[in-house]
DNA sequence: TCTGGGGTCCTAGGACCC
DNA sequence: TCTGGGGTCCTAGGACCC
């Protein structure tokens, strides 16, 4: 390969893969992890997909088949999955000095060797590498494009024993996108794939023989990046130092229906706190802040959605005066009389103090300034040794909380226990 | 009687991803 | 009873300006 080569690899059904790590009897037998609220299915091992167990199925529709056909099932455990998802890219990083952390179980390496066999075997170092290192199993995908080392990574997961699939010989090419459904392209999700295929397209070798125009005008200007990707033209740049992010959101299903306005305040509360550390830890301020509430929407109950948005009068990272924003917004657009499912928050206009024009308040009141950033930074740290939510603000409700979600089956945090964490820094 | 046109900014909605 | 959460980007269309 002349061009360099883009490796896609991607982590085996990377959360089931982290449960495995920690409790190695799972190996062999079906395991599902679930969504949030114990909700739908979100990961599978090999064995539970041999079952005929689809992603997204709601859990409780399967909650018989499952116990009589021995499935282990698991709430979804974040805390771990973040912590094996940063060991992981910290092994790759070993490989490349390009990389892009595409999510949070798939890495983009830009590999420069010239060789074909050079490269197989880097591929192989690589996927024994983590093996070794972390436990993760891991298929990587050879291409000169982003969009076609998605499509290698895939073959390599499907079609291959190794582990390994180099997409690179133009009538190889041309084969494999001819099987290629369009809805299994990056980039072309089901909605676009239905419109293409009522125009009469079927297959990813169908769109690559279209006029740029025309995809440009069907799909969009990301549709043409995609279509001459799968030509083997590189149009869609590796993201190594991803930018600020622009929003941030915080929001959960109840694990009962929601009814009265007190409940959903504190709900509210809680993900206006959690949003706050986010927005901290990532060294931001929120110039505007957003919150909505449903009903749910499966349910043949009366029907209800909203949002409601406010500025803030300057950006600021300290949260009641978020909680504030939040409350009015939220006291504004409920409703009585629905079952509530979720309510939610978004933070926008998200900026770095050191980027904004300062205002009148920022030269006055530097020592309340001062010490609002004292207490929040108190409250982190407190939260950060001893565990989530033990600081927490007395909005959140100091009684029993029916809209907490639920976690009926969730593994311990292997990783990330704070009793592991030294106490003193 | 006859009342322009082009540029910019903002937002909502829709599409995509994992 | 029970159907996730967190992001990004693009476009069309309206508001506004000169």
């Amino acid at each position: 390969m002349t061009a360099p080569c883009i490796a896609m690899v991607d982590c085996n059904n990377f959360y089931v893969s982290c449960e495995r790590v920690f409790n190695p009897a799972l190996e062999g037998r079906p395991v599902v992890v679930l969504s949030n609220n114990d909700g739908c299915v979100i990961a599978r091992s090999n064995e539970a997909k041999a079952l005929g167990i689809g992603m997204g199925e709601p859990a409780f529709r399967r909650a018989a088949f499952f116990k009589t056909h021995g499935v282990r099932v698991f709430s979804s455990n974040y805390a771990l999955y973040g912590d094996m998802s940063a060991r992981v890219q910290r092994v790759l990083e070993q490989f490349s000095p390009e990389m892009e952390n595409y999510s949070i179980d798939e890495s983009f390496l830009v590999l420069r060797h010239a060789d074909t066999r050079e490269l197989l075997c880097l591929a192989r170092k690589i996927r024994a590498t983590v093996g070794q290192w972390t436990g993760i199993p891991v298929c990587v995908g050879l291409a000169r494009t982003k969009t076609l080392a998605k499509v290698a990574n895939r073959l390599a997961k499907k079609h291959t024993q190794s582990g390994i699939r180099l997409l690179d010989d133009s009538r190889d090419i041309r084969h494999e996108l001819a099987r290629l459904d369009l809805e299994d392209v990056w980039g072309i999700g089901g909605r676009n794939a239905r419109k293409l295929r009522a125009l009469g397209l079927h297959t990813a070798l169908d769109l690559t023989r279209q006029p740029r125009d025309w995809v440009r005008r069907t799909l969009t200007v990301r549709g043409l990046h995609t279509m001459l990707e799968l030509r083997g033209i590189p149009a869609i740049d590796m993201e190594e130092n991803p930018p600020d992010a622009k929003s941030l959101t915080c929001s959960r299903s109840f694990g009962t229906r929601i009814t009265k306005q007190a409940h959903l305040e504190e709900a509210l509360c809680a993900y206006v706190q959690r949003a706050g550390e986010k927005l901290r830890q990532r060294g931001l301020e929120a110039g505007a802040v957003q919150v909505f509430l449903a009903t749910n929407r499966h349910m043949h109950d009366p029907q209800y959605a909203n949002s409601g948005c406010l500025p803030l009068s300057t950006p600021t990272d300290f949260t009641p005066d978020i909680q504030e924003a939040a409350l009015r917004i939220l006291r504004s657009i409920f409703r009585s009389g629905y079952k509530y499912q979720k309510v939610g928050v978004l933070l926008l206009d998200l900026v770095r103090p050191g980027q904004r024009q300062l205002t009148f308040q920022d030269m006055d009141d530097t020592e309340e300034t001062a010490h609002r950033r004292q207490l929040m930074h108190a409250m982190d740290d407190v939260n950060q040794r001893f565990g989530r939510n033990t600081l927490r603000f007395a909005g959140s409700g100091l009684g029993p909380k029916p809209w907490h979600m639920r976690r009926e089956a969730l593994s311990q945090r292997f990783t990330t226990s704070w009793a592991e964490l030294p106490v003193v820094r």
